[in-house]
DNA sequence: TTGCTTGTTGCACGATCGTATAGCAAGCAA
DNA sequence: TTGCTTGCTATACGATCGTGCAACAAGCAA
């Protein structure tokens, strides 16, 4: 006995999912990465738990990245991209005057989209593959030094001498990244006011202290 | 057609299991998930993998800790206290000059076994425990507060007023978490002395800089 | 030696993981 | 309208996950 007719799951005239050009796919699909990631952190990042954010069958994880460990890789490189972007806009937004755009530059790490404690499990997913994986330790080299350079550019505007530009950016990334860090684990210790001030007059006391330095006072190394 | 005899699968002397005491059974465990923690990072921190690295059977795990996520946060707080020991022991080591003492708590902050890759892993693993979770979340707190309890008593014997032991404290904190985590995660760019020299250097200038504040002179806030 | 306590094993269970693949169908070209 | 390209779905596979449980046996007590 067979049946006369089949029942119509969907409505005949709406598509059962719309095609999307490869590079647009990627982009959604690493946007559905990052979302998870915020959310569920490392060990929540499945290629199906993706797969049901973006609304895509879990195949297509493997049919655009090959695996998911490169869709990882790409929401990484694609995360830390939307971070320098805050940065520079924040740079770029502070006028002319050295100091201030340092100061931005700081204000900027401690504020929204940055200190985000859905960042933060991002990141710390991130750090997990840094370990293990010699590629991704790549991509996370490339970015610090990035950073790095960054804030060695707005030092030497500030008139640090060069040969003090590299330590002293390598210490004022360090201290932004330790507060950053703290911020987001544990809110209820000190806001991003208080973050602000602290690394503000640490780096005070670091240009006054190579500034007497150059006048020549005493200075222990 | 029955066996006559069945084949011995090990000596009859020899026992299959060593019974254990309970509690030492779970040093053993903590022990066990430490190693895997360091050498496959969070997502290999599997119960069989642990089970295997201690030599007992997976079911052990359920018996002593109830599950994973237990002898986790267990392992957590036992690394916890390994630092805590380390840096209060190098902070014994160093006699009773103030200053000294803060330098020996720098120094042993960037020498193993503290500044240390496989540790890295474990804490990475750590952080997204303590975003995911609200126990493992009070863990980290009562441990930050400690770390930097203890900072702060040394910034008291450095002369530092009470007023300003608490943002001072936070900010060497920062300071030495970014420095041993950009240590841990990119060896490459600085090593352990350059660490180290830098952390000097700043706290130097923060001391430098609140001795002039309290001399008087000119200070912007 | 015998019996008992309980630490330990070994297996089974359902869920979920990443990946491969065959085939469907959306949408453009002709 | 027809045909083709290919983005996409759906399913299956083996491996591995955390956990529960019944049976085993190590080692102490009697």
């Amino acid at each position: 006995m067979t049946p006369h007719f089949v029942v119509a799951t969907r409505p005949v005239n709406k598509p059962a999912f719309t095609r999307t050009d490869a590079e647009e796919r990627r982009r959604l699909l690493i946007a559905a990465a990052t979302r998870v990631l915020a959310r569920d952190g490392a060990s929540g990042a499945s290629v199906r738990a993706i797969a049901q954010e973006a609304k895509v069958s879990p195949g297509l994880v493997t049919h655009h990245f090959g695996g998911i460990d490169a869709l990882i890789a790409a929401t990484y490189a694609d995360v830390s991209a939307a971070v320098t972007a805050a940065l520079d806009a924040a740079v770029a937004g502070a006028g002319g005057d050295p100091r201030a755009r340092l100061s931005a530059y700081v204000a900027a790490s401690f504020a929204p989209p940055i200190a985000d404690r859905a960042l933060l499990a991002t990141w710390v997913a991130f750090w997990g593959l840094v370990i293990a994986r010699d590629d991704v330790a790549r991509l996370h080299d490339e970015q610090y030094a990035h950073f790095r350079g960054g804030i060695e550019g707005l030092l030497a505007d500030c008139g640090v001498p060069p040969a003090a530009c590299r330590r002293s950016a390598i210490a004022i990334t360090a201290l932004v990244d330790g507060l950053w860090l703290e911020l987001c684990l544990s809110p209820e210790v000190f806001d991003a006011a208080e973050a602000r001030a602290i690394a503000e007059a640490q780096i005070a006391a670091l240009l006054d202290h190579q500034a007497q330095g150059e006048r020549g006072e005493v200075q222990r190394d």
